[in-house]
DNA sequence: TCAAACTTTCAATAACTATTGAAAGTTCCA
DNA sequence: TGGAACTTTCAATAGTTATTGAAAGTTTGA
């Protein structure tokens, strides 16, 4: 397989992962790219390699870096910025764990919160309710704990103990 | 706050998050809706409480049958067929982690393998290339590894292993 | 065998999300 | 200060996915 090829299927690939990982395609796609770039990129590179237009282009940049997955530098003597990816895998895994928990998990954990103290009216339906309530509760909080001790740990330390865990 | 309130709002939330796991929206309705439901509920039932049509109840069961998360019922003396949910949340969990890892992080490791032996062609790109895919696929493959001990592993050992390591 | 009770399908359409590209905005320096 | 170089916005539109509901299909029992 040829290098040009490779790429383009890697792109597309890790496009469709960071789909479900809750990036948008092109965002995922503008991230692939730059992964496998050695130098930063303009804007006006990316637009090109991907097809994509101007806007589209600014957009997911944008979002990439709010998800702070992806990070501004600036040349000397260029007038125009560069964008260069977090090439960690390690890194960018746990920043997504990150966004994640903040879109996802928190969310969820605070309606389970509220709902916890719904009043039963002694009705089956109320009782089993509480019941689901206070096991989902529970499953939540500790993922919650597992994804922070995920979020904070060094790579190493933690591999070595999921190692650990899999024999 | 009453229970049809915290009903409906937890299975809002639900809904929400099992968007981001995968799920479709109404998908992950449905299940909520039969996790808090202590009897088996008919197509009518649930098209009624959630007000959604027929065919949208139809696919959304079918949908979760597929994956494994509800099971399909029947009651003696009654033609229809009714549905429940697990209500083990580890188990919903396993399964759904089963099913990520067969829609999304197979594919991934398959093309990470193919385009793992390109040739370079001696370019900085390629170079940078082969570096990423080579590291990418190191993650992929151990992810794959936790996940898999994940869904083979038993709630209480894995519960315990996990607390250890969060320690 | 028939028809009531139920399930499944699917074309139409609604709802949502992503993308474009021109225009407006900003920054920089001669 | 003017204007070139660049970035950001946003209304229009394309593209995608979800939903409806009527029609077709299936099952069951009298």
């Amino acid at each position: 397989m040829k290098y040009t090829e490779a790429k383009e299927e890697l792109i597309q690939a890790w496009g469709n992962l960071g789909y479900s990982w809750g990036l948008n395609k092109t965002m995922a796609q503008i991230h692939a790219l730059l992964m496998v770039s050695p130098k930063a990129l303009s804007a006006e590179e990316i637009m090109q390699e991907l097809s994509i237009s101007r806007g589209n282009a600014n957009m997911n940049i944008r979002a990439l870096l709010d998800w702070g997955i992806i990070a501004r530098i600036s040349v000397a003597g260029e007038r125009k910025e560069f964008f260069k990816s977090e090439k960690n895998v390690w890194a960018l895994a746990r920043q997504v764990a990150k966004e994640r928990r903040k879109r996802e998990l928190e969310p969820i954990l605070k309606v389970l919160k509220e709902v916890n103290d719904v009043q039963t009216d002694g009705s089956e339906e109320s009782k089993e309710f509480k019941k689901v309530v206070k096991e989902l509760k529970n499953f939540a909080e500790k993922s919650d704990g597992l994804l922070e001790t995920f979020i904070r740990s060094e790579e190493s330390w933690f591999w070595n103990t999921v190692l650990k865990m899999m024999k």
